[in-house]
DNA sequence: ACCTGAACACCGTTCAAGT
DNA sequence: ACCTGAACACCGTTCAAGT
């Protein structure tokens, strides 16, 4: 996408070490899939990439710049998606292919978190989302809106549904372990209860729900307008 | 709930300094909400209080534990609903009520992620959701796997939603700025996108598509069963 | 131009000591 | 029993210096 500046084969710039704000961003994003947010420091990835800390600056003004570079360019290669068939269609493949891509980086949920989009490469989910709703009859507001919910489930769902950390076994015995005089349901369900915390098609129930309730409102909007 | 020690008046031990277990959680929580988690430290949590920041140790074996102990705390006192109605009705009470705990103690939304329930405390909203679905008819598999789905849009939109950290303005300004070519609907949408980042009523929006998805469900099925 | 160590103001936590 | 300072191993970042 950029232009390279003065070499020929590689088309970014790379310094006396190999170094270049898309290597390093590269290293960060397995750095901090592999040890999670947390566990990330600029030191730590100086080391890890056997540079001297501070060399890092020389790339990015500070650590929320280097954090908000890492959204910006992996973002934009993270979805694809051939449209075809209903909107709802469509828009359930989109979302299902988001999901998969924070499955694969769950630092980019961990990131988004707090983080407001701005940065332009983050945003070609957010468009094309934005073109199915509204290519179905969507008004702008509505679509907006409707995009909103879906952006909200599907980074909830990475964010604090299953694979974030809790193993299934501690949870089970903890909800076993409940009073079931003041938890009778829930010590009734534990098993189904922990089952469905670490249960990943709960995301697409979820979102056949949200699908099916919007479509609902469709309808309902139109069945008024008649 | 706890029976008193020694003491008569008080229900909880209160040393020299007149601390407890109880009241450094609320003045943590005090703190947290106030400032976030990312400003949060065992050092400022001890000079904010007037006292030494080892003092803390002796009250909470670490800093997660003294989190944990936070969850556990509020989050029990947080919901409160007297249900009726139909199950429709009465679990879309429960979500809101949940929603308005969460925005008023945006630091439980953010404590939450990644730290899995296991506190007792923090289980009366999902005990209450169980039984209303229980009641409904939902198997126990269904129920839990459904209340997963709204626990998850709930915690997220707190955690993703508005409120969060992004300034409307700054947003709008990020969004008008956006290619047009690569961007053409966002761009055509941006106020709208902006708006529906700020709104809060997008939480009701996803909560009915929701509900209104899950009861097409339940109907489905019984049709199915008919 | 690119890279870096020393230094500063922060962390959480251990340990030994104070009352 | 309750409280605490010093010390250790970490942070992010500034600044001045190296090539």
């Amino acid at each position: 996408m950029r232009r390279s500046t003065t070499e020929a084969s590689s088309h970014t710039p790379v310094s006396r070490l190999g170094l270049s704000r898309e290597y390093i961003l590269e290293e960060a994003l397995k750095l901090l899939d592999r040890d999670g947010l947390d566990a990330f420091s600029m030191r730590r990835l100086g080391n890890e990439m056997g540079i001297g800390t501070m060399t890092l600056y020389g790339y990015f003004p500070n650590r929320d710049a280097l954090l908000d570079g890492i959204i910006d360019a992996s973002a934009s290669k993270l979805v694809t998606t051939k449209a075809s068939g209903s909107w709802k269609e469509r828009l359930r493949e989109l979302m299902l292919s988001l999901r998969r891509a924070l499955t694969q980086h769950p630092a980019i949920a961990e990131l988004r978190r707090s983080r407001p989009l701005i940065s332009p490469g983050a945003l070609e989910v957010t468009e094309t989302a934005m073109r199915i709703l509204r290519q179905a009859g969507f008004s702008k507001a509505e679509a907006a809106r409707t995009y909103r919910v879906l952006y909200i489930f599907a980074f909830g769902f990475a964010g604090y549904g299953p694979g974030a950390r809790s193993e299934e076994t501690e949870t089970l015995e903890a909800l076993s372990g409940l009073p079931a005089d003041t938890y009778p349901v829930l010590a009734d369900c534990a098993g189904e209860a922990a089952a469905s915390m670490a249960d990943e098609t709960v995301f697409e129930l979820g979102l056949d729900y949200l699908l099916d309730g919007l479509e609902k409102a469709v309808t309902g909007s139109r069945r008024d307008a008649a």
